[in-house]
DNA sequence: TCTCTGCATACTGTATACAATATGCAAACA
DNA sequence: TGTTTGCATATTGTATACAGTATGCAGAGA
């Protein structure tokens, strides 16, 4: 006999609620304007407002939500100092990230990341969104591949605030293109196994996605 | 008129339930072999279930509990692997700290953190748990003053794990002065001003404190 | 007209009831 | 005796009822 094993991976539904609501933000219909009332969004749901004020909490703790009135929630809205420490923040995860496969990486990894580079860097779309989750893939697959499961969870906490907060629409006025070629060149320097030069490397590629973002919001204000 | 304003700063159970379990973790009167039982803790501080259940979900979330046996929570049990990522993230974010200090510090930062090593470096109580608190008090000082708030949540983050995992007693065996007495070093190479030094000294300096703790676990075993 | 007070309303936080699921044990069967 | 089945129990997840608190508006008083 042969049987797959039934696995329920979502047991809970505000882990349900939780992916609805990201994909909500990632979509724009959340915008900063809007109220997160548990009830609103319970009744929209058809489920009863527990699990979606599990989610909401949730997404508070992550620092993606913050209180409202009343209570409710609504979008945290970052200023332009917190960006900066966002950036600062990514530097710190994945430039630990490139130190560790200058140092500790195989061929496998290096024509893995290669690909997934090549893969990424043609994205179709000419839209923010698009270049948005194109970068991510790319970034996210070193932090994966240097296999630490803290900085990968670190990872997804930076760029799932950075998802929230409208980061894509300041940036549509900035060529987008600029920033997406420059991977393959960070493959390059893990390859040689110099784990300074690789930091710096790193680093200076997110200072440069820091600066467009800044040059992006300069010219949307 | 003169009214301290009123600032119920715990509007929710949740956060007390939370701060309660961390405190019992903290004193080890929740061991390894525990079962966290929401109806028990419920019962046992006397409020209903739903605020302990927000608190012990939200410990889960960030990796202090696990799901165990029928549903039910225990500490999340780490192996040497995973002590070895943490010790890695670490670097992560407290050498981010420490290129940002050596880049962008005051005096007045300097003599804080000179004063805050000395103070904390003269731990009294030879404990494991004393050293652990000293030792935590100092590295978060330097984050503390790098100014980064989510550097910080991710500092808060990773010491609670290790907080949680009982990384103390398995140090009990180590010379635990060997390890405190190094810190006023780090200052000294954060006042030169030289980011790529000091970031090499905080990672050595991590480094040895992961050597000691590998060290203590095997004689410990 | 302007300010203040009090009430209606909109929400949340907490308690509790209920349904579903996993686990272990005991009994039935081979 | 060993294995399987079914039931009792433990424990959770979800829904809902209730109570408390903040907010805005309407009406009274100056």
């Amino acid at each position: 006999m042969k049987f797959r094993s039934i696995q329920p991976q979502r047991k809970r539904l505000a882990d349900e609620v939780y992916a609805q609501l990201v994909a909500a933000i990632m979509r724009r219909e959340i915008g900063p304007e809007d109220r997160l009332v548990q009830e609103k969004l319970a009744a929209d749901m058809q489920i009863s407002r527990t699990p979606v004020r599990e989610a909401l909490m949730r997404l508070e703790q992550e620092g993606v939500l913050e209180v409202s009135t009343r209570g409710s929630f609504k979008l945290y809205n970052m200023d332009a100092q917190e960006v900066r420490e966002l950036y600062q923040s990514r530097a710190a995860v994945e430039g630990q990230c490139a130190r560790i496969l200058a140092v500790n990486h195989t061929e496998e990894d290096i024509a893995y990341l290669r690909s997934k580079v090549k893969k990424e860097e043609a994205v179709s779309e000419n839209t923010a969104r698009a270049y948005f989750e194109a970068n991510r893939n790319i970034h996210r697959a070193f932090v994966e591949v240097a296999g630490n499961r803290f900085l990968l969870d670190m990872f997804d906490m930076i760029w799932g605030k950075a998802m929230a907060f409208c980061l894509f629409a300041e940036i549509e006025n900035v060529d987008l293109k600029k920033s997406l070629g420059d991977h393959m060149q960070l493959v390059d320097v893990i390859e040689s196994g110099d784990k300074t030069a690789t930091l710096e490397k790193f680093i200076d590629h997110i200072q440069d996605g820091f600066d467009l973002q800044m040059e992006g919001l300069d010219s949307g204000s």
